[in-house]
DNA sequence: CGTTAATTTGAGACTCATCAAATTTTGTGG
DNA sequence: CCACAAAATTTGATGAGTCTCAAATTAACG
């Protein structure tokens, strides 16, 4: 089920210390049915899988690594839309149109399969069942966007912050990639500002309140929650919207 | 393949002028194939369709009229996620969850055909590539979603009035529900409001400035875009993210 | 171990929110 | 079809939250 993580080239630089965690199942099923393992790539950190603008003929899964959809504004400004975390697939929503929306790269090194659109094609064709699995796991993107949108449209900064660092708790727990109360992840002041529409010295102050407040940390790119209840009690932080259900869970 | 207008019973007191619009390919086909037309409900203006925090087990075709979906904060604040029009589903996001995580209510009288679970579950067992098609085109909605969240979070109030004023536009207009400069939709102040994070007063104030440089201009329950291109320019708008490429159009 | 990247601090300005009230428009029952 | 109640728009004054710019400090990396 899960990928076999001494089949992959051992990357001991690697800023995540942990082995490659499972996969959800229809990830893990695509990728045993495509044969993802062996196409993996391995990619340095700061590369960019899609660009915006160009045209994207394949989706890929993120197999290990961390990366950032995000666009950039006429001004220079970027917006950060999500993280992608291990698991998830890159480029569904890029890929339908004729230039990608997006650009997409990589925050550490990575390891992504890609999975060209005339595959995806030839499994509606011949694995319709998995593929409609499939397409229909992509829509769960939509309710992580959703609760962005609300966070930046009608929450004041500091539980913003708080929901941010929150959501990466949990999906990356999730994955066995976080422990109790921390997780190791590059998330710069910039990041975080570029993902919450915020300025830089604004979040620097906000992480300052959270620290006093003793609820969070972040310190040597390793994120520490200290105090989880009254961080999600801030941030009315609720994880439902990580837990979709699966095709087969819907009809009970 | 489009549903056809005189085959449903004509709603002459309904807000819109225009006869039901023609809808997108895959909506037609699923409609055609589940016989949705007969099963198409009536509703008035103001009720819900999907509650937030009880089980959703639907999706809905919307086939008239105009709907919102939004979220209610603890604090009383509304964030609308995004305007459903004519031939949208409905619900896809929320009955992924054991309970919605949103609201879904009309903005006029409308009429919505629902699509149980289980029927979808069986369309994905008897009529695995039409499924596929369908779940694939769900996917559509993460790129509305993006483009209100690079808005909200990285754009002055003006031009995220101007956009969405634009995205309303091209998609009403696509679907027959616009003529060359103009769409009726009942958009209150408080309706762009919530759905751009902003207050109700400088809402009003941003409207009158767009009034003032013959941009655009609403009135009337009518939304005026006097300007296109200078509104487009302003706005940074660019109508890609609306036209999603359909599952055959994906490979040349 | 230097050089670039990231964080931190301060001062000042500006966008936008809040609150309250007046006005206009819309919907509705008589 | 009018009159009234409710809803929506508009205006003003004030203040909070957040941004910008600039520079200093600290940390990361080849």
């Amino acid at each position: 089920m899960a990928v076999d993580a001494p089949a992959l080239s051992p990357r001991p630089k690697s800023l995540n210390p942990k082995l490659v965690p499972a996969l959800p199942s229809i990830a893990a099923e695509v990728s045993a049915l495509l044969d993802l393992k062996a196409a993996g790539r391995s990619l340095r950190a700061g590369q960019e899988i899609v660009s915006e603008g160009r045209r994207c003929n394949a989706v890929f899964l993120l197999i290990e690594g961390i990366a950032i959809r995000y666009r950039i504004l006429r001004d220079g400004q970027r917006q950060i839309l999500n993280f992608i975390l291990p698991g998830d697939f890159v480029g569904v929503t890029s890929c339908r149109f004729d230039s990608a929306l997006y650009s997409v790269k990589t925050l550490t090194a990575a390891t992504i399969a890609p999975i060209p659109l005339s595959a995806l094609m030839a499994l509606a064709e011949t694995n319709p069942q998995t593929a409609a699995r499939l397409f229909w796991s992509f829509s769960s993107e939509a309710a992580i966007l959703a609760e962005h949108l609300i966070a930046i449209g009608r929450r004041p900064a500091i539980e913003r912050v708080a929901h941010l660092l929150l959501e990466l708790f949990s999906r990356l727990q999730r994955i066995g990639l976080a422990d109790e109360r921390s997780y190791r992840l590059p998330l710069t002041q910039e990041l975080i500002s570029d993902a919450l529409g915020l300025s830089i010295p604004y979040v620097n102050r906000i992480l300052q309140q959270l620290r006093h407040a003793g609820l969070a940390t972040i310190k040597d790119r390793q994120v520490i929650i200290q105090n989880i209840e009254e961080l999600a009690a801030l941030a009315d932080f609720e994880h439902t919207y990580l837990r979709p259900l699966s095709i087969g869970e819907l009809v009970p």
